[in-house]
DNA sequence: ATGTGGAAATGACAATTCGTCAAAAAATCA
DNA sequence: TGATTTTTTGACGAATTGTCATTTCCACAT
């Protein structure tokens, strides 16, 4: 039903995927203090004017970035969390679906990050707002089932009152706060921090070894695991290095 | 030799000294959108020149104001890590401290996480992002010698590659992580997730006890020694709550 | 007390960028 | 082809940043 739109409705679709296009070169080369609606504008040869005609304003189009940013998140999660294998296996896929995403999709997380500063929250409409809370439970939702099921198999057992969100939670947050200090500071090889992905394969090897998931891994075969991983649910993706 | 200033310069001292308080709390109540350099001259009843006398922009205000919150932690982590106690009793006070800091000193964490944001951190000179990262860098160094010390006492190991400056940013990603998430997602509760600082506290537990860092504590225990901790290292800190 | 030199305050100004909107141009339709 | 609708345009108003010549104020010496 695509085929049929006018010429016009169809250069307009054109030039939106190249509008976002453009946003996400700009934001990736020179960061986001550069991206502003006027450089938009020169850099598609068009009048501002048209530009608010695709977004309402810069928060609204950063936000559907954000969102096209945690659709493809969100689908990693989905093949991580319904792909074959154990409780724990699943959960190996969802950390490699994270240093997948990282590694292969940098605008995509630079998007996310973006958007979670309040200066450009706040200035959201609810609408968005609530859309990107969605996609961002349901992620969360997903790797709790994991943990659900990994309780329901017996792999598992949580102590000291958590519960499968919070540890979620923590989980997410290793992950998510180690890609935005690496980020943030590029400098951590100075400080003798070699590898920011080793250094969350690790805290997460043994943040689940320490919850005491069966069956417990040592750093040497979860190398192996998260290569076979890769393969096995991600094979369409560029595939990640057995030694990070 | 502070007393014999002229009432002038004292003048523009005590004036240094509202121009932050102010900015604080906007900050904390408004936001960062709310900040703007004439808002704070209308705060303050002076002109706009005046602000810009004191600080030759708002990056640079923003930054002073995250390098005292830095020298803060900077501080605390100190205390910890000059702590009375096994390896193990001083990577908890180490939490103790964030714990703390992040109940106790919201505007400073506030302030640490806004800076450390694109918006902000683009347009900040390459100096001011040098200083901002030896702070940091201090802090991880603080951690990552009780790591140190840990190996030679043989309290731990470490596998897998690792070393003890990523083993710190791990925990450190934990602990900053959840604290950003919970602020840019105030329904967390929505979805399950009652308390960051269980979530936390559990995570850097079994993040350790994983590690296999002697002596293993197990959960109930755990909140005992925090609250021992607290007492004894930050004594002057309102007292971290037993449960989280 | 008072004049003087230098420090500090002021607010108008230039510059930037956001977002608007009435008018012009283009596209679609009858 | 002419009428109607959609889209584009760029000048404009508003907000905010940062500057700087001018004015005001202060400390000190006489």
């Amino acid at each position: 039903m695509n085929a049929k739109k006018t010429p016009k409705q169809r250069e307009i679709e054109l030039r939106e995927e190249l509008l976002v296009k453009t946003a996400g070169q700009i934001l990736l080369t020179e960061g986001f203090a550069a991206l502003s609606m006027e450089r938009l504008a020169e850099e598609l040869s068009t009048a501002k004017g048209t530009i608010y005609n695709h977004y309402p304003n810069r928060e609204e189009l950063l936000l559907s970035m954000a969102v096209t940013a945690i659709n493809k998140r969100q689908d990693m999660f989905d093949a991580a969390s319904t792909s074959t294998g154990s409780s724990r296996e699943r959960m190996l896929a969802v950390g490699v679906a994270c240093e997948i995403y990282r590694r292969n999709y940098p605008l995509h997380f630079v998007v996310e990050s973006i958007v979670c500063h309040s200066a450009i929250w706040d200035r959201c409409t609810e609408e968005r707002r609530d859309l990107m809370r969605k996609h961002e439970h349901r992620c969360m939702a997903l790797v709790a089932g994991i943990v659900r099921s990994g309780i329901a198999d017996g792999d598992v057992k949580l102590v000291g009152g958590l519960n499968p969100e919070e540890m979620t939670l923590s989980l997410w947050a290793l992950t998510f706060g180690s890609y935005i200090i690496d980020m943030t500071s590029p400098s951590l090889k100075d400080i003798g921090i070699d590898s920011v992905h080793r250094s969350v394969r690790m805290g997460s090897l043994h943040m689940l070894n320490g919850y005491d998931w069966q069956p417990i891994w040592h750093a040497d075969e979860h190398a192996d695991r998260i290569v076979q991983t890769c393969k096995n649910v991600f094979d369409d993706e560029t595939p990640l290095p057995h030694t990070a």
